[in-house]
DNA sequence: TCATTAAATTGTT
DNA sequence: AACAATTTAATGA
């Protein structure tokens, strides 16, 4: 995005208290430290703005500072299909990053949001000097092959309650996404598309979630007290 | 700071 | 999809 689109013009570098929202950062060593921070950027993407789309080649790593970001894809029929959200604190976009491919997916804001950008050059060095940095790459590959395999249970699975649980769930992956409090900034809507349900039915999800004390509503978000009871709802299978 | 108004979000049909 | 009710944000005295 920061290359072909209008948000090339926005960029700007990172003020501090940015770039203590960056995961990473504390485990560079302080020249790779300095490196990194001298070249990061970040942009605003307002909602439903793309921050990367399908086929476009790589060009930055990206990392979420505020707002929401949704990864879907198109399939030949031009269906959508939605793999996750990522909100602050979750970087994206590695596994393309490191074979230099065009991304493979779609990333569009969900709501205003602010995104930073390390340039693949930056990254591929980092690579190349930092342990601490290679260890983080290593983990999120990991940790995200966890999280979309829980995803293709979570779509064969028709129980909406469950579907909007598990979907609440993961991102509050600690890994992925630390320094997630317990309330998380989504409006209903945001969630729906997320999930892939309509508003209606997702309201009606999370009050059944509420009432079973596993959440508790907000105006504009949600506050998660028992994170252990969303993951495990079961699946519920219809007869047949 | 408070009151008023507009906008956003939620709850319901 | 539409509507009313509720909550927040913005405005200006």
């Amino acid at each position: 995005m920061f290359t072909d689109s209008p948000l090339h013009q926005r960029r700007r570098p990172l003020t501090e208290r940015e770039i203590s929202t960056i995961p990473w950062m504390a485990l560079l060593a302080e020249h790779e430290r300095e490196r990194a921070i001298d070249d990061l950027r970040v942009t605003d993407a307002a909602a439903g703005e793309y921050v990367c789309r399908m086929g476009r080649p790589v060009t930055y790593w990206f990392g979420v500072v505020d707002g929401l970001l949704k990864m879907s894809s198109d399939n030949a029929q031009g269906q959508t299909m939605t793999f996750t959200g990522v909100p602050p604190g979750g970087w994206f976009g590695e596994g393309t990053a490191l074979k230099r491919e065009a991304y493979r997916y779609n990333i569009q804001a969900l709501r205003k949001s602010m995104v930073a950008g390390l340039h693949v050059d930056t990254f591929h060095w980092l690579l190349d000097h930092s342990i601490g940095f290679n260890r983080f790459v290593m983990n999120q590959l990991n940790e995200r092959l966890g999280q979309f395999i829980a995803a293709r249970e979570i779509d064969r699975m028709n129980s909406p309650d469950v579907r909007v649980a598990r979907s609440l769930a993961s991102l509050f992956n600690p890994v992925l996404y630390p320094g997630m409090g317990a309330v998380l900034r989504i409006t209903q809507q945001e969630l729906a598309y997320l999930v892939g349900l309509s508003r209606q039915r997702v309201n009606e999800a999370l009050t059944t979630l509420a009432a079973q004390g596993s959440i508790q509503i907000e105006y504009g978000g949600l506050r998660v007290l028992d994170l252990a009871a969303l993951r495990s709802q079961v699946l519920i299978k219809p007869a047949g």
